[in-house]
DNA sequence: TTGAATATATTCAAACTTGTATAAAAAATT
DNA sequence: AATTTTTTATACAAGTTTGAATATATTCAA
C-alpha cells in the first residue's frame, strides 16, 4: 500500500520513530491522508523485517516506552523508487462509496432523498470555500511547496465534479423515484 | 462498511447464497466495485451471527461444499435502512494514492514525470470513452434502471476532473521540479 | 470419450487497519 | 501545590480484506 510508500519517503530524509512519523505525515500530509498510529507501527515493524529499514537506536526516557528510531537501508531507497514509479504509473478506479446508497434509492421516499442530496450539496460547497481559503493562504506562502497547492487543487477539481453531479441528481430526481 | 449494505440490500429482495451474492454484485455493480468472495462470506457470517440474516436452507448437491442459503430478518431490515440513510448523509473526504506519489515528485526526474502524466491522461482519456460508449448502450435499453446511468455519470464527472487536472499539472511540470 | 477449461461453492491463513489500552512526562489550570 | 489536560510513545486485540487453496460439477472441443 502507499503507507510503505509514505513511510520509506519520510525516512529517506532522515532516521525517526514512529510517533514523529505520523507528526510529519499529520503535518505535511494531514488534509489529505488519515494514516493511524496502528498503521504506521505495523508497516515499521513490516519494513524492519524486510530489511527495508532498520533501527538504529532504542532510546528509553525514564520509564516511558523506548522510542524506536530506524533508518532507510540502501534496498528500501531502492524499493522507495520501485513504489514511487508504481504509484505514478497505476492510475486505480475510485470507488464512491454514495454509488451503493443511490442504488438503492427505491427504499426512500422521495422527500428523503431530496433532502439527504441539499444535505451533501451543502456540504461539498463548504468544503469547496474552506478549500479555496486554504489555497490562497498557502500561495501566499512562500515556504509552501507547490506540489501542496497542486494537491489541494485535485480535491478541488473533484469537488466541484462531485458537486456538479449531485446537482444534476438533484433536478433529475423524479427519473428515479 | 458498504459491504453489509449491498448484502442485505440484495438479501432483502430475496434469500440467496454467498455464491449468488456474488454475481448479483457483479452483473450490477460490477463496473464501480470489487467485493471479493472473502469479504461477502466473512460479512454473511457476521450477520448470521448478529442476526440480521439467518440460514434457511442447507442444500448439498452429491459431494460439493453445501449451499447455505441466507434470508434477511425483521432486524436486517431494519439494519439495512439504518445503513442506507446513513450512506446517503455521510460525505467521505476521497482519498487519492496518487497524491502521495506527487509528493515525492522531487525524486524524479522531469522526463520520468512527464512521461508519467502523459500516460495517465492517455489512460484517462481511453476510460471516458468507454464510459461514453457503456453509457449510450445503457441509455437505449429501456431494462436498465435511471440510477445505472447516474452511478456512470457519478465516474464520468470524475474522470473529466481527473483529466483537467492531470493536463494542469503537465503544463505547469516546471513548477514542481 | 476423454480431458481441458470453466463454473460452482466455500474455507482459511495471512496481511492489514482500526480502535483501544497503557504509561508517564510536560504543560496548563485552579 | 495539587489537579487536570495534553503530549509523548508504543502495544495489542479485534475487525476486515485479500488471495490462495480446495473440491466437485458441467460444458465443449478434439
Amino acid at each position: 500500500m502507499s503507507i510503505r510508500l509514505v513511510i520509506l519517503g519520510i525516512l529517506n530524509q532522515q532516521p525517526l520513530h514512529g510517533y514523529e512519523i505520523k507528526q510529519i505525515i499529520e503535518e505535511y500530509m494531514g488534509d489529505w491522508t488519515d494514516i493511524k498510529f496502528g498503521s504506521i507501527y505495523f508497516a515499521l515493524s513490516k519494513l524492519a523485517e524486510s530489511g527495508h529499514i532498520e533501527v538504529i537506536e532504542e532510546n528509553r526516557t525514564g520509564k516511558r516506552p523506548a522510542k524506536t528510531v530506524y533508518q532507510i537501508t540502501a534496498a528500501g531507497k531502492e524499493e522507495f523508487l520501485r513504489l514511487l514509479k508504481k504509484a505514478w504509473c497505476e492510475h486505480k478506479q475510485i470507488i464512491f462509496p454514495f454509488d451503493m446508497a443511490l442504488f438503492f434509492i427505491k427504499y426512500l421516499s422521495k422527500a428523503e432523498a431530496v433532502q439527504y442530496l441539499q444535505q451533501r450539496i451543502e456540504n461539498v460547497t463548504q468544503k469547496l470555500n474552506f478549500l479555496n481559503d486554504h489555497k490562497n493562504e498557502h500561495r501566499q506562502n512562500p515556504y509552501i511547496p507547490k506540489e501542496a497547492i497542486a494537491i489541494i487543487d485535485h480535491s478541488y477539481y473533484h469537488l466541484e465534479a462531485e458537486l456538479h453531479w449531485l446537482q444534476d441528481l438533484l433536478n433529475n430526481i423524479d427519473d428515479y423515484l
